[in-house]
DNA sequence: ATTAATAGTTAGCTTCCGCTAACCTTGAAA
DNA sequence: TTTCAAGGTTAGCGGAAGCTAACTATTAAT
């Protein structure tokens, strides 16, 4: 899984969260990505079994993109946390967690957990 | 300045505190690239004006070049040392410090320096 | 003097991931 | 019924950054 690709199944999952059903038109928006860019991007997703793709174009995760997605989640919700905690402004601690959430090792992520999670 | 770029700065210093003479096999060998890759991004270090190379190919940092490289490696000792601090192991500290370094902001930089920093 | 190793460059391939332009479906409105 | 908007796909461009193969140039050894 690349970075690009946990970027999209995490905008999946929070579109999920918030909304009945989610398209590839609304990952489109909420990433401000072009349709052609999310088009292949989803695709891939599917062709990895992260997510389905019904005949209308309505988009699911699977199991495999649940946990996958939650675990991207969890690192950004956690991240963010952290830097809240250390007096970063709430918008830009996300900024940086949606960037940091990519890179972190597991032994990191349990670390910074132990001091910052609930 | 892009992530590569950062890398490449980054090596070049390390090697500039460690040997007296910095050539592109040098740093070819640091980071474990291919010389055609080194020759390329060496040369748009120099066009960006941030080293300078004789011609022998001996590198030296210019003052940009420096400036930018400390920048780094301040943020990578630090975030080093914050993980450490954590709990991380020293080498996974490092190697997630590595890939951190080049995607937090300015004021997330400052808060970690004001709860981890000398 | 010839040979061989070392350092660097050039050409060109590959993958990733954005983009635009243009096209196909489908369903609702005029 | 024709028309049009919405959603999605296809084709193909462009830049970044890695690679190999093969060349050049310099230096050192036989």
């Amino acid at each position: 899984m690349k970075e690009s690709g946990e970027m999209y199944l995490e905008s999946i999952y929070v579109l999920c969260s918030e909304k009945s059903s989610v398209r590839s038109i609304d990952v489109a928006e909420h990433m401000n990505y072009s349709k052609p860019s999310v088009s292949r991007a989803v695709g891939l997703l599917k062709k990895d079994g992260y997510i389905e793709v019904d005949k209308d174009g309505y988009i699911t995760l699977t199991d495999a993109g649940k946990n996958m997605a939650n675990k991207i989640f969890e690192r950004h919700t956690l991240l963010t946390k952290m830097l809240v905690s250390l007096g970063v402004p709430k918008e830009v601690a996300s900024e940086d967690a949606c960037r940091m959430e990519h890179v972190i090792s597991e032994e990191t992520f349990n670390a910074m957990k132990k001091h910052f999670g609930n």
